[in-house]
DNA sequence: TTGTAGGCGTTATCAT
DNA sequence: ATGATAACGCCTACAA
């Protein structure tokens, strides 16, 4: 009796009206008499009733679901990064009071027998209001594809143009610089970075920001202290192990991410160097376990949850505004947190 | 022109033929001349066809999709904690080989006005053909429904019991009794715990595993030495605080998750205890940032992504057979990784 | 091998 | 205020 689900039509009949009137009753259409909407409310409650997703989505063409794109890529499997969780706190929160539930999308071919098909064949065939997309890299052709068409899209550390797109992103550039600056003020001369992968706009903004950093500090810059990372730990352990074999190796560096700062903490301790005394580290993200790190990785923080609750927002009213017209792009602002890994370069 | 999906209809129109022609070539009937089917494949193609999964669904009562209930709990971000991330990278990953998406309930209330409803009936309403749920307490009530009911439902890390259920975890009794047993193999002779959350099998799993583990060590229980925790840092910290101020503090502690174990050292660092001089930790995940706690935290590894993969499976087999038929609970083993923070106890 | 038509559960447009 | 009825896009007998 429980097994099978309670329809409309069900209701009708067992309320005595129509089935018409059964909808209008439940979506709270004025033209409705008190009587009977209590009736087929009451019913509903009792039978459980819930209105068939499926259903209505084929009448409406609304799904009530945002997709989501998080790439688990090969040798990245971006949903472990810690960066995304926090901001999936924020954009299921978000979205879920806006009465949205989440489609991960997982599945590479569609139902038919047909081949892979692209990002925005799946928005369509699940019908999605609008999707967030990220950790991709902004160059990504099907995400383009994507972003030209007709359904909403936000980005969260990607940059998506199109008529009803829009993207959230931390304020990396001033994260490169606070960061940079922090060491300079320190009295660092030797500073490097380890980047995040430059097919992205946090790995290129945080370069910059390093950059201006350094100008500032009126320090050069050496193409040497310049190394490329991945946004993960090992990247940041090997490019630790390069820069701290120079033949002038720095006395501080900057990663562009508390993952990859977590990778050069390690390599500083296999080669024996204390933290801060040998070197200092900054971060990025300001990840959950940053304090944990070390003696505690002084890093940038940014407003993960924050960039994700933003982003739903950006969603809800993509989706509720019916003319597009995309959202502004939001810039959020990061800060320093200093902690245990920096202080001043030994005295030599 | 690409604004406006490409039906069935359209391709029948297109390829004049019937509509039903379309539908039995596309999805590889054998009563189709190879001619047509080709033509309409073809042209699906270049249309850039996808089945609209809504239509589908309702007419096959079959949506490709696989729910899943991460709750985001008050004080709770569940999602927050590593642990899960990892689950769902197998999950993602296992189902999206099947064929099937995610759907990440987020919305507490139904689209109609009705007021919330049961996660039972936030399943029908999306028609999924499964449901993963993690993060619940094994006496949530709606759980306990959703169990009974026909729709396939593995836990992870929940029990759950059912017509057409499953559950996957791992062998958290031999994974507390691992911890407890090194510890006392060390020489340790007054060896705490804190838990995890009693209401969740892991929770009691791990502190009946330290039980037997004092047991086998022939040492005695001590009410004292068992605090409460939830899994989360600030807990750990806390309870940490507790133990070390008793008068005979421990000389060892196990802490029920990583991140209490974090806590752990934390309140250690508080109190200028040296790890694992003084005091010495185990923990219990072995998240990715274990190594880089502290000196290195000893903990008892469990294959998250493993679990995440069984699940995955668990489900496509549910959703496979269609023969009810709840698949076996599936416990995976688990393993102690020795790291930094256990030691022998100090002389005295 | 192919076309026709009914139905899945809702919403929405007409009448009444 | 309420009842028919036509979509929505697709699958599936049933005919032809």
């Amino acid at each position: 009796m429980d097994s099978t689900r309670t329809t409309i039509k069900e209701l009708a009949r067992r309320s005595g009206v129509s089935i018409g009137t059964v909808s209008r009753a439940l979506n709270g259409y004025a033209d409705v008499s008190e009587a009977t909407r209590e009736r087929v409310l009451q019913l509903a409650r009792e039978l459980n009733y819930a209105p068939a997703a499926a259903a209505r989505t084929l009448v409406t063409s609304r799904s009530n679901v945002i997709g989501v794109f998080l790439e688990t890529g090969e040798g990245h499997p971006d949903l472990q990064h810690p960066f995304f969780h926090e901001v999936l706190v924020g954009l299921k929160d978000t979205l879920g009071k806006g009465g949205y539930d989440l489609l991960l999308f997982a599945s590479e071919s569609p139902q038919g027998g047909l081949g892979e098909h692209s990002r925005l064949s799946r928005c369509r065939q699940h019908h999605v209001d609008a999707v967030a997309v990220m950790g991709l890299p902004h160059d990504d052709a099907q995400l383009r594809e994507l972003a030209r068409s007709s359904v909403p899209c936000v980005g969260v550390d990607v940059e998506v143009f199109g008529p009803a797109s829009s993207y959230v992103m931390s304020d990396n550039v001033d994260g490169g610089h606070r960061a940079t600056a922090h060491l300079v003020q320190l009295g660092h001369r030797r500073i490097a970075t380890i980047c995040g992968r430059l097919d992205t706009r946090p790995g290129v903004d945080r370069l910059r920001g390093y950059r201006d950093g350094l100008a500032e500090g009126a320090l050069g810059y050496r193409d040497e202290y310049v190394r490329g990372g991945d946004f993960y730990v090992e990247s940041g352990r090997a490019a630790a192990h390069e820069l701290l074999a120079l033949d002038e190796p720095p006395t501080a560096i900057f990663a562009a991410a508390d993952l990859m700062a977590a990778g050069v903490l390690q390599a500083a301790a296999e080669r024996g160097l204390s933290v801060p005394g040998d070197l200092s580290i900054v971060g990025f993200d300001d990840i959950m376990h940053a304090a944990h790190l070390g003696p505690g990785l002084t890093t940038i923080r940014q407003d993960k949850t924050g960039l994700g609750t933003t982003a739903g927002q950006a969603i809800l009213a993509a989706v509720a505004g019916e003319d597009g017209g995309s959202p502004e792009p939001a810039t959020l602002p990061v800060s320093l947190v200093q902690r245990g890994t920096t202080g001043p370069p030994a005295a030599r």
